[in-house]
DNA sequence: GCCCATTTGTGCGTATGTATG
DNA sequence: ACATACATACGCACAAATGGG
């Protein structure tokens, strides 16, 4: 029907038809509703489907091989070659590792570094301080299986923990600093989600494709007297994470 | 430095340079770095940035000014001309238009159509059904001040509320509905949050961009007894909206 | 082995889009 | 506005591999 060709696409896209058929079969496999081992449509079927020609339906499924998540036989057709979405909880107790836990057999966390800095606008009202406080920074990578999984900052009031970027070097998480630091127990106060596409940071550091789409999860953890304790914002790979409330 | 051209471009991204960039911009202005009335910085200086010509930097403004995000005057420069992006909270007692009231001066609900089906598997699964088993599936666009924020589909067990589909003609709110079917509360069992590229049909209905980025919530709501009584798809523009837990 | 339909792989020509200078 | 280079998308044709009679 609604035929989409480079000339007719009404306000040119600047996302190629190639990417987009990717992007939907993939969809459909993170999904669920295509397993591993199970055949793919035929690359005419295909075509059809998505009113494209079959040169860029072909291009979609090299991209897709090329991240492992089909593969191609000549004269049998492409067959999936991956798993299922990680489903990452999100609650008032969560935390990172026990949230996984079971879904992937080994979970890592990296750290990338930890600076002092002062406060932005942004995570000085998060955390209700005055812009330009001091707050600890701190930088990671998640891994599941060895696959990066996330990418996460976090910020702390420099005042209440001044050991926080120390003690995170020998603690394996953030659960187990604070409770080095006094804090039995924290919870999460507020948390929000959008969506956008990577930047060249998080292209390299989460080994994406580019252009790939991130979950953006934003947040502050408070502890039992409901005073803010840290800022957090966690960027998920939209092909591997979906978030469960 | 590491200069983004089509052609240098590592793994030919399928995702245009003037498209990264507008999309950038966007993120500062809908995440509230960049308030209505404030000055973008000059071509030159975003040119310098992101590493690219000055030309594709004016192709990405054009196309925010085409959205109507941004306004350029010849020899001042580019101004923001747009809000900040609406939440949608997410709670297990959220109602649609209680959430989003004091944000827009007017919600609206349309009904796209209303159809008995048989149920998906993935529908019957959340639903608690056999798979094949009668659903009245309602389909919605809703806009706030008259901008499409949301497509949903929802689907109700036909066995339970066969008269669903009739009564929602005369209601505004699917809260009114189930009260006069004698489901007087219900909350959300269950929500799970992913993203995604829009296809062609949420592109025209939600009036987008094609290649638009969209937040995707499916969930489960319950009777006071916990059983599942609608399993909701909603489709939210990422740049227009988040989400908050 | 051979034929055949199906499916993937490849080559060529053309038009348009993207990005630079 | 112009020139250049490459990417994207299409259409047609044919080659190569697979699996079933």
């Amino acid at each position: 029907m609604t035929k989409v060709t480079a000339t007719s696409d009404s306000h040119l896209s600047g996302v190629a038809i190639w990417r987009r058929i990717a992007d939907a079969v993939r969809l459909d496999i993170v999904g669920g509703k295509l397993a591993r081992g199970d055949k793919l449509a035929g690359e005419m079927e295909l075509a059809e489907r998505f009113g494209a020609n079959r040169h860029t339906v072909r291009r979609a499924l090299q991209a897709l091989a090329a991240e492992g998540v089909i593969r191609t036989e000549q004269g049998r057709g492409s067959f999936v070659d991956s798993a299922k979405r990680l489903s990452y909880p999100i609650g008032r107790r969560t935390r990172f590792s026990e949230g996984l836990a079971g879904q992937a057999s080994e979970l890592r966390r990296q750290v990338l570094g930890t600076r002092l800095e002062n406060a932005s606008a942004s995570v000085a009202a998060a955390l209700g301080l005055v812009s330009g406080a001091k707050v600890t920074r701190l930088d990671t990578v998640s891994l599941a299986d060895g696959r990066p999984i996330s990418r996460a900052t976090s910020w702390v009031v420099y005042r209440d923990f001044p050991d926080f970027a120390a003690r995170f070097a020998g603690e394996q998480s953030t659960t187990a600093v604070f409770a080095g630091l006094g804090v039995s127990d924290y919870v999460r106060a507020s948390t929000r989600i959008s969506a956008r596409h990577a930047d060249a940071e998080e292209t390299a550091l989460l080994k994406l494709a580019p252009g790939a789409i991130l979950l953006v999860s934003e947040g502050v953890d408070a502890d039992v007297n409901g005073r803010p304790i840290l800022y957090g914002l966690s960027r998920f790979p939209a092909d591997l994470m979906e978030l469960v409330v």
